[in-house]
DNA sequence: TGATTTGTAACAAAATAAGTTACATTTACA
DNA sequence: TGTAAATGTAACTTATTTTGTTACAAATCA
């Protein structure tokens, strides 16, 4: 994969995991990752979406978490804002006259289901509190 | 990810698994991927490299599998083609004036290691004669 | 010697992702 | 009640990545 999007979310869901209640503005979240405050502002729909922050407009607005860091994991945050697979498959229809060109698209499918429930089950095991924990200390 | 390069390498595999001993010219598979036979060609380098078939010059060239199906797995033939990362990080360097901006790269690394790691064991578990047996069936 | 195939460079086309600008909408508060 | 600050969102540009294409030298077999 070569989105960003879940590192975006991590370091995001991190800043307000520090930030406790207080609010943070998606101009404030977008100077500390380094991008532009749309890029941040879509991320957080998605968060929002996933019930995992909640925005406020208006002045003293922004994105606060709706969740303690313990109760996050980061198979969430991943799914929340990257549902994607793991890998692609042929961008054209392989050739119906070939035995595997007819079967692997299942084929392909199984592996990606494997793949994927893997990565989920790694990132479950990871919680946001975990994340801060890292941070501290490395 | 959204490179097709592992599906590609699979379907090779498989084909060449059907193969036997005869070599399969880039022309034949690049026929039942549906791709430029250029596109296969520069997949069998890599999977070359990687020591997972021969290549033949001249007529009646090709590629053929180097080993028997039951000694390759789905690791091998991924890391051959794919070895890049289960995801991107910050396309732009972190703010240094954040706490989090300062130390996220190393965060998100070991996130990153522990996602590929758990991706390589589950691909480690497949093998290019479970694929045939998938394909047969499927 | 001629036909066939890989290896490889150079380039074109397509797809994807990130970044940018602009503005309507909502909201707090002086 | 007006103003400033913030999100939500559309439209667009730019950059990057990926795939596909053309062309041809080098190798190899008969």
């Amino acid at each position: 994969m070569q989105s960003c999007r879940f590192a975006f979310a991590v370091h995001v869901m991190a800043v307000l995991a520090l930030q406790k209640a207080d609010c943070c503005p998606s101009s404030r979240l977008a100077q500390t990752v380094n991008t532009n405050p749309v890029v941040i502002r879509r991320l957080l729909i998605e968060l929002q979406e996933a019930g995992l922050i909640s925005t406020l407009r208006g002045p003293h607005g922004g994105a606060v978490l709706r969740r303690k860091p313990e109760k996050v994991t980061l198979r969430e945050i991943h799914h929340a804002v990257d549902q994607g697979n793991t890998f692609a498959t042929h961008p054209n229809e392989p050739s119906p006259d070939c035995p595997v060109g007819r079967k692997i698209a299942g084929v392909m499918q199984r592996i990606q289901d494997r793949a994927n429930r893997a990565l989920a089950q790694e990132l479950e095991k990871v919680t946001l509190a975990d994340v801060l924990r890292d941070l501290r200390r490395g």
